[in-house]
RNA sequence: GCGGGCGUGGUGAAAUUGGUAGACACGCUAGAUUUAGGAUCUAGUGCCUCACGGUGUGAAGGUUCGAGUCCUUUCGCCCGCACCA
């Protein structure tokens, strides 16, 4: 009987369908395992030959795991969301969900094909309201909470609130946007709803703000940083602005430490974890302000009479200064009698010290301030006596600051002037801090220890301070730089790394450990305002970009290492020692960080910090086919949509466009606004911002929903939850996750991100939800190529004919015109006259070749090409002509990408009807190790398709081949048996170590040996086809049905593995001289050392190969080889 | 520049702790069989050499009785990040 492949899968195929065999149970008194793969995007194009890739090592692993007696989940959905089905629907009008429904049937269809033996039943389409829903429901418990630094975990945002009314910020830890305030209760009952809002978005793990985006005027959408090229679109070609527009983003960034903690506890790839751990960036240093010296408006007036005399004077408010500022003059103007009275005293008695009143410092207006001394005075009224609890917070504000505060009462001012001067006096005597403003330029830097090797500071072109620093002097040529920096797009400023360009703004800062120390204040755009505090304390002679702009701009490079040349580069060495540097002279690099970190805590102008590259993620997308956001705008601020009214369905539209003033396509809804009282969406018209309201016209990025899917599998029709609690507990984690590295910054660490979220909210039992991954290495095509004769010299191109020469032909043609350049003799060889190209004599200007890709279905395996076919392919290679070479034309091939464009894709389809499923996963594992990537060449099917063959042959040695196996018990012989249990682990070993290639080779070599005992015994030929069931499923099934068992192979128990059966009692000796290999001696393995060696030295042999010589040394490892040395 | 991975026949690749390099396949060569084959079977196939033998895991050193495997240097290819302070 022959091997009828196509019978047997679509027999077992429909099999499996019928029983549901598959169908894994939230209930069992077998441990569990969770078997996943990346759920795909369903392409218009279906499945090619390297998708399944990763599919079939799973499926292996999950129908091994059911035979080791495990409750296996193996689910599978579709991240059906996505970019090309709304690009098909701009085109031509068909909505996307019918395209993608379409799609999906193509995928399921091919998936069915090859036998996966998935549980269909819990499917999950992102873009599935009743999927979505819970998308969304997640999206709502991100904005509903903050993350909480002490409790190093997210918390409820209403938490906040409450604290907020009794004590305001000041002692929250949270993660938050760089610009929050400390504000106190008072303050925050005074806050309008709106500005509350405000507030608490900036602590919200999802929040609006604005973000800068590369817009597409012309595409009308915005565009990603790779879909930019040389700072135009990559489709078509047009122009790109950097815009600001109002974005949700996730606060990421909140959970840097635990995703970089995460990955110790999982078993992921060693390059995967690099590019996250890359990706996220933790450095570790410290951050240091340095005071402003500067002429800031207000502060020039310091000594207005002689404007070539100006001093610098500090910078001492903070960032609302501007905002305090004419307060703080107008206070100025009318002070109090007991201020008064105060100053005038201040000024009178010679104090040596110069006081200012009502001064800002940080973001409080101070009733008197010695700057130089750090000394404030607070003069009271009654009124502070209801408010001393504020007034305590203020004050340990500002010592945390560096400043002394002392507070008088008014009638003390009054009562006795020369009590309260003298308390001044003394303040000022015991104190010694040296000069610094609350305003200064706050640095990230990883070598806090070259502090003193600082000689100029540079700013990012952007940084909101550059506008308010930059002297009169300047300021013109500050502004041309900004300008000319900004024209740049960001690509542009990264790939010229070279150019050294910059400008200084006439602003100095003063040293934090050198009083009095002025430094250089620059712009420049090697600095970007991204990263850390967009400002760098420049080293140079500890960094070599610091190095070269010092060099460029001639500033001094001050050498901070002891006994280092700095003459002609930086050290960024880290083991030199620093020297000239004060308090850490001498110290090495290590102990000299410990030691400025706790100097600049101890004078509060700097602290120890963890810096991370990671940035919030952007979560707004302007397109249609994606998840709508469940928010509406009420008063510009939004609002969530209550959990019970969800989903929120996705409105129809007319056309999946943008609008033409620029809004997303959900702007072309015409039903698309919230009644808050009925709680549902209703049309447009109805807004009056009372009771309906606009609704979000962004939806969420592909990652949203592929962010949590792994947990939905695990109770996938539940309509009360997200995954019920007890299923979420069964199932708890995946097992194994099996999916391409592509996804290694994205879709993985996104995931991880919000598995901590709902972890950290009690949803979910476990904080990672991958225990082991393994990324598959890519299928590559195998493109062919044929090569076409150009024309030169001036005849027109289009009156000749198209000429294609056969590959070895084209590279002899090329050889000898080399041979022709060379000899310089300007004639060309006799291979052009064959195809009647006129000759060409000039030298200088030949014809060439150009090779173009030809449909790899138009060629076989011995690289020929089928000349019919491709003269059909296109009108225009019609009447082409064809150089052969032995009659055939042969094809150049090349490893590329598999991809439609370069027409090397093979279809799963084709493969499954010539050569069946089995086949096509036994060949897909025997390619090469599942992580590497590795070309497809169909050729090499036959040999794994010949081995099933001869399988199926093992099982049909009876009369006509007809089926037969010999169920007598098992004589002594024990080959057979020994080929089993070799086998059996051979393959316990390869799928523990995923090495899929290797046991198909054992499968191989098994029943090549088998064949060879002509072995019919079923007690070797049953366990057989359980060993091999994993691979070639449906085989396996119809074997083993036609070994007379009912049911499904499926959870037969697996073989075990016995070592009595591989035990030897000999080994065949390598005998080698010198480490060099000579010949073999078959040896009882219960020889001793001794008696080996006997034995060895006794051989003919080996007196051949010593020839005389006395071994010097004779090295016997039993059970492994023989050495002699001499 | 930084981080990671990989270099073994004509091709895809094997080689648990250092112990007979190239298993298993493809391809190729020869033969058998068949009306024919892209079917089946047999034998051979790293390279050099008629052979004996020599040589061989990108290159060069080293450790070792013995190295594809360990160490150092170096070259090439691929991937990720990229002025990250």
């Amino acid at each position: 009987m022959k091997y009828h492949f196509n019978e047997i899968e679509t027999k077992w195929q429909k099999y499996w369908f019928d029983n549901q065999t598959f169908k894994a149970d939230n209930n069992s008194d077998k441990p569990k395992f969770y078997v996943l793969d990346m759920f795909p995007y369903p392409s218009g194009a279906g499945l090619h030959v390297g998708h399944p890739l990763g599919y079939i090592a799973s499926d292996i692993y999950a129908r091994y795991m059911r035979h080791k007696g495990y409750n296996v989940l193996h689910p599978m959905g579709y991240d059906s969301f996505g970019l090309p089905a709304e690009q098909y629907a701009i085109q031509t009008g068909q909505h996307p969900a019918e395209t993608t429904e379409e799609n999906i049937k193509t995928y399921r269809r091919q998936l069915d094909q090859i036998g996966f033996s998935f549980d269909w039943s819990r499917e999950v389409r992102t873009s599935d309201p009743n999927y979505y829903k819970w998308t969304q429901w997640i999206f709502i418990q991100l904005f509903e909470s903050y993350y909480c630094n002490d409790a190093d975990q997210a918390r409820p945002i209403s938490e906040l609130e409450e604290v907020f009314v009794i004590e305001g910020n000041s002692r929250i830890n949270a993660a938050t946007d760089e610009d929050i305030e400390i504000f106190f209760e008072e303050d925050w009952k005074s806050y309008s709803e709106k500005e509350k809002q405000e507030i608490l978005a900036k602590y919200r793990l999802t929040y609006l703000s604005d973000t800068e985006v590369n817009w597409c005027p012309a595409l009308g959408t915005v565009l990603a940083n790779d879909e930019i090229v040389n700072g135009v679109s990559e489709r078509g070609g047009h122009p790109v602005v950097r815009k600001k527009m109002k974005q949700w983003s996730m606060r990421i960034t909140a959970y840097a430490q635990r995703l970089l903690d995460g990955l110790d506890k999982i078993d992921w790839p060693q390059p995967l974890k690099d590019s996250q751990i890359n990706w996220i960036g933790r450095s570790e240093g410290a951050m240091v302000k340095f005071p402003i010296l500067s002429f800031p408006k207000g502060e020039e007036k310091a000594d207005s009479k002689n404007q070539d005399k100006r001093s610098p004077g500090y910078m001492t408010g903070g960032n609302n200064s501007h905002l305090l500022i004419e307060k703080a003059q107008e206070m100025r103007n009318n002070p109090t009698p007991a201020e008064d009275a105060l100053w005038q005293s201040l000024k009178a008695k010679n104090l040596d010290v110069k006081f200012r009143r009502q001064h800002l410092i940080d973001d409080f207006i101070v009733d008197f301030v010695c700057l130089t001394k750090k000394l404030i005075i607070e003069v009271d009224g009654k009124i502070h006596d209801s408010k001393q609890e504020q007034d305590q917070k203020r004050t340990d504000i500002l010592n945390k600051l560096g400043y002394t505060v002392i507070r008088f009462r008014n009638e003390e001012v009054f009562g006795n002037m020369d009590t309260v001067l003298s308390e001044i006096k003394k303040n000022l005597e015991s104190s010694i801090i040296p000069p610094s403003g609350a305003r200064g330029i706050e640095v990230f830097t990883t070598r806090p220890d070259t502090i003193f090797g600082v000689s100029f500071m540079t700013l990012a072109p952007e940084h909101e301070l550059v506008s308010e620093i930059t002297t009169h002097e300047y300021k013109e040529a500050v502004e041309k730089y900004v300008e000319a920096t900004a024209k740049r797009s960001e690509r542009d400023r990264m790939a010229d790394v070279k150019t050294i360009s910059g400008q200084f703004t006439g602003a100095y800062v003063e040293h934090p450990f050198i009083e009095g120390k002025k430094i250089p204040v620059w712009i420049g755009d090697y600095v970007l305002a991204s990263y850390g505090t967009g400002a760098v304390m420049a080293v140079p002679c500890g960094d070599q970009r610091d190095y070269d702009f010092a060099k460029h701009f001639d500033i001094e490079i001050p050498n901070i290492f002891q006994d280092i040349d700095i003459s002609e580069n930086a050290c960024e060495d880290k083991s030199a020692v620093i020297a000239n540097s004060d308090f850490i002279s001498g110290m090495p690099a290590k102990k000299a960080i410990k030691r400025i970190i706790y100097e600049l805590e101890q004078k509060g102008i700097g602290k120890g910090k963890i810096n991370y590259r990671l940035r919030d993620a952007v979560f707004s997308r302007q397109r249609y086919w994606g998840e709508p956001f469940p928010v509406y705008y009420k008063d510009g601020m939004p609002q969530m949509i209550d959990a019970k009214y969800l989903p929120l369905r996705l409105p129809e539209v007319e056309k999946y466009l943008p609008t033409e003033d620029g809004k997303p396509p959900l702007g072309n809804a015409e039903v698309w606004a919230w009644n808050s009282i009925e709680n549902r969406v209703v049309s447009n018209e109805k807004i009056d911002n009372k009771i309906v309201f606009p609704l979000e016209l962004n939806t969420m990025p592909g990652w949203a929903g592929s962010s949590w899917y792994f947990n939905r599998y695990m109770d996938a029709q539940n309509t009360e939850e997200f995954a019920g609690k007890e299923a979420l507990n069964y199932w708890k984690d995946v097992d194994l996750y099996i999916g391409g590295s592509e996804h290694a910054t994205g879709h993985l660490l996104y995931s991880r991100f919000w598995q901590k979220f709902l972890f950290d909210k009690g949803l979910l039992p476990v904080e990672e939800y991958a225990k082991k991954l393994i990324n598959q290495g890519m299928i590559l095509g195998t493109s062919a190529f044929i090569y076409r004769w150009e024309y030169e010299n001036g005849e027109s191109d289009k009156a000749k004919k198209i000429i294609f020469v056969s590959k070895t032909k084209m590279e002899s043609i090329i050889k000898e015109r080399e041979s022709i350049e060379n000899s310089k003799r300007g004639v060309i060889g006799e291979h052009v006259d064959l195809v009647n190209v006129s000759k060409n004599t000039s030298s200088d200007k030949w014809s060439h070749f150009t090779p173009i890709h030809a449909d790899v279905s138009f060629v076989n395996a011995s690289n020929e090409l089928d000349i019919a076919a491709f003269k059909n392919w296109r009108p225009e290679y019609k009447d082409a002509e064809f150089v052969l070479e032995d009659g055939k034309f042969i094809v150049g091939r090349e490893v590329e990408k598999m991809s439609k464009s370069k027409y090397n894709v093979v279809n799963p389809d084709d493969i499954c009807i010539d050569y069946g499923a089995d086949t096509l996963r036994m060949y897909e594992m025997f390619l090469g190790p599942l992580e590497q990537a590795k070309p497809w060449n169909t050729a090499g099917i036959t040999g794994v398709h010949g081995f099933l063959k001869k399988l199926w042959k093992l099982y049909h040695t009876g009369e006509n081949d007809t089926f037969h196996v010999d169920s007598s018990p098992l004589e002594k012989s024990g080959g057979a048996l020994k080929i089993l249990h070799k086998t059996i682990k051979k393959v316990d070993e390869d799928i523990a170590n995923f090495s899929f290639n290797t046991s198909v080779s054992s499968f191989m070599i098994a029943v090549n040996e088998l064949i060879a005992l002509k072995c019919d015994k079923r007690d070797i030929l049953e366990p057989l086809a359980i060993l091999i069931s994993p691979y070639a499923p449906h085989i396996a099934e119809e074997l083993w049905n036609k070994l007379g068992n009912d049911g499904s192979i499926s959870t037969a128990d697996f073989p075990i593995f016995e070592e009595k059966y591989l035990v030897e009692s000999t080994k065949n000796y390598p005998i080698s001289f010198n480490g060099k290999f000579r010949f073999t001696m078959e040896l009882s393995l219960d020889l001793s050392k001794e008696e080996i060696e006997k034995v060895v030295m006794a051989h003919e042999k080996t007196k051949q190969y010593l020839a005389g010589r006395t071994p010097k040394k004779v090295i016997i490892v039993p059970g492994k080889i023989v050495n002699i040395v001499g």
